[in-house]
DNA sequence: TCTTTTACCGACTACTCGGTTTGTTCTTTT
DNA sequence: AAAAGAACAAACCGAGTAGTCGGTAAAAGA
């Protein structure tokens, strides 16, 4: 069953979902289709199951867990940012951002899916606003910041950055992402004015 | 063809190119296969003439060309992304970003569509880096800026918020990244330190 | 030992999709 | 009026696709 879901995550993420059979993910596993219909409910069932199972705890260990808690938000997260970049850039079974590709390819095609898909998103911006609150009482973080909005700004960067990277090259990117990342950080942790 | 390249690009744009077959394109039209073949090769020659002929024809208009030429490049490239998202905001047909959600669905599936579609992309960007440039020597933009890292990272963040926008609060993202945005903006324009 | 459960096989069905072929209806040209 | 071609319609092809179903081998309980 495990195999599975990691095959399957790893072919829905290079080919995408709609464009991946069954059949495809079985080949290569050397497994029939009464072994996937005996686990799963259906393709879908499948998918859902590997978003909880592999997607998530991925995304929570390398994105979500190590800010929480820590003190100076920023810091953390531009390292976890860098740490997600750098494993994208390295190692193409990262599931990198396989999040933004699937909510791309889901939107409004599959709202059950896209819940799922959206919570994980929120789980990530709950945390981040969280440490960022944190961060003004700590006076890491200036205490005018509206920090859902540095949150979504954080989010959709990196989602736009990750798609840029299966295409262009990462290396290049990813320096000029934190480089300007750390740019836009010093607004927001400045003591002085807005 | 014309109405067949446009009703095209509407439903590849909600339903994604893979999962809207050629059939629903004519149905919608009240058309049947003979005059799709007609006017078109395959379904991939369809799609390419869409981006020539419309997908790039609407991002020039709406982000490129508003900048070319103008003076202070920060203000202009604001302007064209604040009504860039305010027409995602309240037009379902905006073509919006299109473009991203195609780039992260033909990302290594279909090589020659992938070169299409980051044909506009190099456009835009180019276009950003060149406006970057001479906003620096009308002292605009802060000399020490890395334009091309800016002009990566307004790319990015542009991405990922239309990519967000889909599904979340249109109005309120659009907000939040207008504010961010401006921030950081700040950060470039600033005459003192890097 | 006998029975049940677990995990799997692979042929089969109903259906979809891109693309082809052939036929029809106009309009334009000669 | 006749021929030619443009612009479509309709039926069809073959390669896939998700999902079903009867069967089976091995292990676990009883």
């Amino acid at each position: 069953m495990q195999r599975m879901q990691i095959t399957g995550l790893n072919l829905f993420y290079k080919q995408g979902y709609y464009n991946t059979s069954v059949d495809d993910i079985l080949k290569s596993l050397s497994l029939s289709k009464g072994a996937f219909y005996y686990h799963f409910q259906s393709k879908e069932d499948f998918f859902i199951s590997i978003i909880q199972n592999l997607l998530f705890k991925k995304i929570y260990s390398s994105l979500i867990e190590p800010i929480e808690g820590q003190r100076g938000p920023l810091t953390q997260i531009e390292n976890c940012i860098e740490n997600a970049l750098e494993t994208a850039e390295h190692n193409n079974e990262d599931y990198g951002f396989a999040l933004s590709n699937f909510i791309t390819e889901f939107n409004g095609r599959n709202p059950e899916i896209m819940q799922y898909l959206n919570d994980i998103l929120k789980v990530w911006e709950v945390n981040l606003i969280t440490s960022l609150q944190k961060g003004k009482t700590e006076g890491f973080v200036n205490r005018h910041t509206d920090s859902e909005a540095v949150a979504t700004y954080v989010i959709s960067s990196f989602i736009g950055i990750r798609t840029l990277m299966v295409e262009g090259n990462p290396k290049l990117l990813k320096y000029k992402h934190m480089q300007q990342l750390r740019h836009y950080f010093k607004m927001v942790s400045q003591k002085e004015n807005v």
